[in-house]
DNA sequence: TAAGACGTTGACTTTAACGGAAACTGCGCC
DNA sequence: GGCGCAGTTTCCGTTAAAGTCAACGTCTTA
């Protein structure tokens, strides 16, 4: 069973129009856990593996946050993930309790990360929001006097 | 009149949370207009300068622009400005309001821009709300069987 | 008039990669 | 089994962007 497909570094970097140097990178400075390799030493990439780096870009891309800081919220999600696990296969519930309970005080930190950050670029949208709705009241205006002078040359 | 309180860079580093140094960097790349200068040479920033380096600042942390993207839109921001003169001072109507057109062109990118990248950041904070709400559930779900057992054993 | 900002210039640093060399691996084909 | 070649490995050097640091001289102001 489990035909689990490993990729080359090639194949993932294609995947994520990343270059393989690119991926090498990411995990000299910590942002990708090593891979599994293959006897020769060619790194292999799992599913779970392409899923955390396809965060890894989202972040970058969506946020313009710097790796560091994508390191950190890789980190939680990493250490979430653990949780979850210990939780799971804990047997007695206060065990399972504070694991959950920990696990939530990390989702709601990142939430409030990004909520923060997205009001903030709410705001400046919406000031251009507002300039834009004037100058359009004002071209209407213009708009419709140029229409009456159009009205009175024509009767 | 018009004590127009002209800064020294110092002054205007510290209100903004830059380095002087990075202050004669920025002016240098062009992304700010020189300012204005004591007779010994010393730069004398005034408020509108200030404002234009708020935004700059704003973008840059807010979004992860690069310097030259950022540079990008002060330029329109800029040419908003002076096509907002323009359309004051014309004469004729239909300068007026091709004038005004081309502004609201350009104020309509930088909102889609900002309303995009912020639609991005919501979903993704979404999500992670959804998974906190999955475990809050878990968590009240072990919480009362844990209430439960104490009832029990005090029986 | 002396201390402390500020000026310019050039070298240095950090971040996020890119490029190339030299050796090694995987794999299809004879 | 051996050959060839694309893909990969590590190592080391380079680059562009965005600054920072240092030196040394000038200006402001208490």
């Amino acid at each position: 069973m489990s035909a689990e497909r490993y990729l080359q570094i090639g194949e993932v970097a294609e995947q994520l129009a990343l270059t393989p140097r690119t991926l090498r990178y990411y995990e000299e400075i910590g942002l990708l856990a090593p891979p599994s390799r293959m006897e020769g030493g060619f790194r292999l990439y799992s599913a779970a593996d392409i899923d955390r780096l396809e965060s890894i870009v989202q972040l970058k891309r969506l946020l313009g946050f710097s790796l560091r800081e994508i390191k950190q919220v890789v980190e939680a999600m990493e250490s979430l993930k653990l949780l979850r696990q210990e939780s799971k296969q804990a047997s007695d519930l206060e065990t399972k309790r504070d694991s959950l309970r920990k696990g939530l005080e990390i989702l709601e930190q990142q939430v409030e990360v990004l909520d923060g950050r997205m009001r903030q670029v709410a705001e400046l949208r919406d000031q251009f929001n507002e300039r834009s709705r004037r100058v359009r009241e004002r071209l209407q205006q213009i708009e419709a006097e140029l229409q009456a002078v159009v009205v009175e040359t024509s009767s």
